[in-house]
RNA sequence: GGAGGGAUAGCGAAGUGGCCAAACGCAGCGGACUGUAAAUCCGUUCCUUCGGGUUCGUAGGUUCAAAUCCUACUCCCUCCA
């Protein structure tokens, strides 16, 4: 096993859990585990500026290989000095790969095994991405953490061709190890597929252990499916992953399933939800899901959140932020963004006290009472 | 005072005898959103006990049938005096 850039430390385990308390140290900083990161698709987390990103607790935050490299691509970022200094952010940056526009952008593309023939979803152009070529660009961009290219295919996909695509996936992971160019500065990922069958996954993590990742993601999850179909491939998942290294879960980021995801041993997760959201007007709060841009808070004049201690609720009303959402002022979309990846961020550092202090099954009891997810009917992520 | 044009659902605006409870846009209301083709997309907005009932400035009329044709009236706009 080789030195990686990238590192985990486990500090400790929760009593009653499978949940690990850790750090995980990249070129840019240390930062504390379970940690969800925002994610900055265009190497910017939208309508944030990286000194909030930093204030509110961001550690570490996304960043996408396939949108980057076509725009504004691989090479002006690289002479920019990498993303780091392109995006002005001196923390952590992990990159996807592009995997996931493999499934996201499905009716454009084609696969084979040298890798995915794509229609550029801004012109249209033909393009081509393989395991070679997603590390290259990524080799380019200089995030701390790399993505291995892999296939994300649709959870309900058969079993026969989630076996083929679990193979060539490892195949591919195979491939992007050795195309690395810089394993001392850059941390590459593997990525565990399988869709919902057991053998499958056993067999992608036990492709993927055998080979030397910095750390292990999974994937093909959060993509669809019913909570508790993630949660049945987690419960037999994360154990196949090493101990000694980051286990990233891929696209998660609705707070009861950051919990259940902590509770399975994940350290690492990511999602577009909090900001996406925001941006269409909605909020999570302690006490759950509130749709700030609804009428019912055109006069109320209390912060989005009573017990959150962020920018956005010490200082600005629902009304207000209701007001700006509906006028379409941009400082709207800031301000429930700001706060909604707040919430996940103290959320998941409420969620490691917990861990350090053994009660993490009583804290999620309460949180989850609390949130509303145990009403019966309740709408909530 | 004279000549012409126009009044359509919350607003703007199509429609000029039947397929019109009335296109479309906006505004309003609601919903969706999970490794970001997303500051996007979808639904809905006369009343209704879901059978139907009342609408297209107002009042009459023609017609089997009127937002659409005719008459009068009211209001608005433009031009001329």
């Amino acid at each position: 096993m080789s030195n990686h850039p990238v590192t985990y430390q486990l500090e400790k385990k929760e009593k009653h859990t499978g949940a690990r308390l850790g750090k995980i140290t990249t070129p840019h900083g240390t930062f504390e585990t379970p940690m969800f990161m925002p994610v900055g698709t265009l190497a910017t987390v939208k309508t944030m500026a990286p000194e909030e990103l930093e204030e509110m607790g961001a550690g570490i935050i996304l960043s996408n290989t396939y949108h980057l490299w076509l725009r504004p691509g691989a090479d002006i970022v690289e002479e920019a000095g990498g993303l780091h200094s392109f995006m002005n952010w001196d923390k952590g940056i992990l990159t996807d790969s592009g995997g996931f526009q493999v499934f996201s952008l499905a009716h454009m593309r084609k696969i084979e095994e040298e890798g995915v023939h794509f229609r550029s979803h801004l012109d249209g152009s033909k393009l081509f991405l393989s395991p070679e070529k997603a590390i290259n660009v990524q080799n380019k961009l200089g995030p701390d953490i790399m993505m291995s290219f892999d296939e994300c295919p649709p959870f309900d996909e058969s079993y026969d061709y989630t076996k083929k695509s679990v193979e060539r996936t490892s195949r591919w992971a195979e491939r992007g190890l050795k195309a690395h160019q810089n394993p001392d500065t850059q941390g590459l990922f593997g990525i565990v597929q399988g869709g919902g069958f057991e053998d499958l996954r056993k067999q992608s993590a036990k492709d993927l252990t055998s080979l030397d990742f910095a750390g292990y993601s999974i994937g093909g999850l959060s993509v669809g499916e019913p909570k508790e179909e993630m949660y049945r491939v987690l419960d037999f998942t994360t154990p196949l992953l090493p101990e000694d290294k980051p286990r990233y879960l891929m696209g998660v980021g609705t707070p009861d399933a950051l919990i259940e995801g902590v509770m399975r041993g994940v350290d690492m997760f990511d999602c577009v939800l909090p900001t996406r959201i925001a941006r269409n007007g909605t909020t999570m709060t302690s006490k759950g899901r509130l749709v700030v841009k609804n009428a019912a808070y055109a006069k109320d004049f209390r912060p989005l959140d009573e017990n959150c201690n962020c920018y956005t609720c010490r200082n600005y009303t629902r009304a207000y932020i209701r007001h700006l959402i509906k006028s379409e002022e941009t400082f709207g979309l800031r301000l429930t963004s700001y706060h909604n990846l707040y919430f996940l961020l103290d959320l998941m550092k409420k969620v490691r006290q917990a861990i350090r202090e053994d009660n993490l099954l009583e804290f999620k009891e309460s949180f989850f009472e609390e949130y509303g997810y145990n009403k019966p009917n309740a709408k909530n992520f």
